[in-house]
This record gives C-alpha cells, sequence and structure tokens, in this order.
DNA sequence: TTATTTGTACGAATTATTTCGTAAGTGGTT
DNA sequence: AACCACTTACGAAATAATTCGTACAAATAA
C-alpha cells in the first residue's frame, strides 16, 4: 500500500507556494523561503513543513540533489487556473462563463489592445463551431 | 464601542449560505436550512450557528421578526462575486483580466449566443474609451 | 576532532472552519 | 399551570490550515 492522499484544490499558502515553483522550477527550500520574502514573512520551517506537507499530498514532487531536495509543482499553473476558474464559475455564477467574463471586464480596466485580443479569440471560438 | 470584526472573504460554507440569502432574500434559520438539503445535508443547529457567526462578522444583518430571526446579507451578490473575481485575477492570472477571460472561455462550451452577449458587450466598453 | 553551517524530520501549538449536543426562552394550547 | 412546538444561545468537539521550536544528520571549516 503506497497510495498518497488524493489531492484537493490547494490552500491559499500552498498556492502561493506554487507560484514560485511555477516562476523558478524545482527549487530548495531556501530559494522558496527567499523568494517568499524570507523570514520577515515565513519561519524557513514553515515553508519547510508546508513543502513536505504538499509532497505528501501530491502537489508537489521532490527529488535529492546532493543534501537536499529540489521541490517540484506537479499540476502546471494552466491546470490550475482552470480548475480554479471553472470552481467559481460553478459556485458563483451559476456556470456561466460569460457571467464571469462581464464580471471580470467589468470593474477592472482592461486596455483596449486587451479587448481587442479577447474579441479576436472569440471570432476564434465562433469559427469552430 | 460596538465595532464589530471586519469583513474578511465568506468562507466556502458561508458563501453557500449566502447563496441562500441572495435568491430569497431575507430568512429564518429555518428556511435556510431547508433550502440547503436540511438534515441530510446539515444540521439545524449548524446552520444557525454560521448565521449568528456571519451576523458578528458582519456579513448578515438580522432582524426579529416575531419570535424569529430574518437574517439578511449585508452584501450583494453582485459585490461578492467581483471581489472574487479581483481576487483570483490578483493571485493566478498576474493581475490580467483578459488572461482569465481566455480561461473562463478556453474550456467552457459558451453558446454561440453567449459568445455574441460578450462580444456585444465589449463593444460597450469599447466605446466608452 | 570539534565546531559550524545547512538541511531534514518530527511534534506540537495556534488559529480558523465546520459540526452539533444540550439548555434555555417564548408563545400558544389544553 | 403544565405541555408542546419552535427558536435561540452557548459551549465544545472534530477537522483543517498555519506556524514554528527543537532535535538530528551530513558536510565542511577550524
Amino acid at each position: 500500500m503506497s497510495a498518497k492522499k488524493h489531492s484537493t484544490k490547494p490552500t491559499e499558502k500552498e498556492l502561493e507556494i506554487l507560484h514560485v515553483l511555477w516562476q523558478k522550477g524545482p527549487c530548495s527550500v531556501k530559494e522558496v523561503h527567499e523568494e517568499m520574502g524570507g523570514d520577515s514573512r515565513n519561519g524557513y520551517t514553515t515553508i519547510l513543513k508546508f513543502l513536505q506537507i504538499m509532497f505528501e499530498k501530491d502537489i508537489v514532487s521532490r527529488q535529492k540533489s546532493g543534501k537536499l531536495h529540489l521541490y517540484k509543482a506537479i499540476a502546471t499553473k494552466e491546470n490550475t487556473k482552470q480548475q480554479m476558474v471553472d470552481k467559481i464559475i460553478d459556485t458563483v455564477f451559476e456556470g456561466s462563463a460569460s457571467q464571469l467574463v462581464m464580471s471580470a471586464l467589468g470593474n477592472n480596466k482592461s486596455s483596449r489592445e486587451e479587448l481587442k485580443a479577447i474579441r479576436k479569440y472569440i471570432d476564434e471560438l465562433e469559427g469552430e463551431k
């Protein structure tokens, strides 16, 4: 028996750590710790503990490199993002992606260029139908 | 001194309760409880407790009506949604709303009509610039 | 070899979230 | 009044998330 606990959605702090891993690739605890602001924001062992827990949860993999461990995100940023978006659509937007889109564009000041890019993207989607 | 704890983002369960309140307007504990599936999904006192906690946190207001309390969401669904969207844009989409939009439209099967509506919305936004 | 540095493992404290049992209040019936 | 149905209040347990102290291991410097 070697099955680990199944991966649920990452918690806040786990997500913050994942960001570092996504951005910098495989990292030692030290690197993650420093990237996250060092001791002023989190104790070293706090980050270590999280990485260990995340390893248990199959959120990250790890590999010995000399005497230290290099941790690596298992899920891609894309997958995780998609999962979060799907969830928010489901829980607050009655399953309607377009509602979320309106909300995303509504408040925020998207530049003319961004709007143009989105329009183009929609054109492509429509072409597929 | 009567200041209550300041409102942070609602938790999962709090959000579920807010949904009922948004949909049905001011509700008694009983109504919320039943709307959420009754005892099969949550004990009555669990919902009661949540409503009380949410009252403390200023997430809901309440008013005596006869012998019971009617609870009412303070934040609108719109505000809460916006807040959640802003946050997700901030934490996983590098502050880019359009990235979120792509992600939202990407996976999900938005209908031709929905896409049309979004396009129209973008037109309006562009008009304002 | 002893001390220091650098890293891991473990255990536990703290805080937040979720859950519910039990007691107690209120109003209406009989 | 005594009873009943319904509701609130309180306290506490169970679980999850966050934080860190301390001990131990290995490599290296003195």
